[in-house]
DNA sequence: CTAATGCATTAGTCAACACTAATTTTATCG
DNA sequence: CGATAAAATTAGTGTTGACTAATGCATTAG
């Protein structure tokens, strides 16, 4: 997948509010399976794990099925090419950094 | 605009890659006009304006009128959203806040 | 003044997409 | 073996949204 495509990939998967919920439930969940992402989130489980899907092709999530059940996680390198996008129009940071100080003393005291 | 919302805005209008394209552009540029934006946009002019009026109402660009022509400049804070967000999921950076680093060398040397 | 230029806006069209309901598949439990 | 449960998939529907073509509205040029 080409830098250009990525970056595509991610911006347009986590557009959605209901899909960036989602995504944002797996990430603080350490592992979660599809129903209890279903439960509250106000749409059916088919929807849900069209998201899922989606959400895996962009690389965001993956999965690990054990039994009847399907965890998902986070997959850690899936912000990357947002994060590569933010550093090359990263001018705009400049008004923001002491908060990326601060998230840097959290990550690495 | 609560917090969600903005998220939600800034997400939204970046995810059309010609939208992108265009904000990219006025980034690039420290002011630019619609018509130079046009000009191998591979757009019309009105799709253009349109896109415009999105990333404006973001807050991602700003326009200043002189004469016929309006030059569109990026909004500093417009990305402030998507910067918060990630802060707030910022446990996928550990993997890359080498580079993290580094741009904060480049900003504050 | 008239023509031309820059930009915004409108109406209409086409494709993308988020969702539901239903079905299918696979796996556990009694 | 049924029966149940988790998850994926499918077909169908309604909405959104990106685009064009055309028009409108200022402003500058001739």
């Amino acid at each position: 997948m080409t830098e250009a495509a990525a970056i595509n990939a991610v911006m347009r998967t986590l557009a959605d509010p209901t899909r960036r919920a989602v995504f944002e439930r797996v990430v603080k969940s350490n592992e979660i399976t599809v129903v209890e992402l279903t439960r509250g989130s106000g749409v059916t489980q088919g929807a849900i794990s069209q998201h899922l899907k989606s959400l895996k092709l962009a690389g965001l999530v993956a999965e690990r099925p054990e039994g009847r059940n399907v965890y998902y996680r986070a997959e850690p390198e899936g912000l990357a090419p947002l994060v590569d996008w933010m550093s090359h129009y990263g001018v705009f940071w400049r008004e923001r950094f002491a908060n990326l100080r601060t998230l840097l003393k959290e990550i690495d005291p």
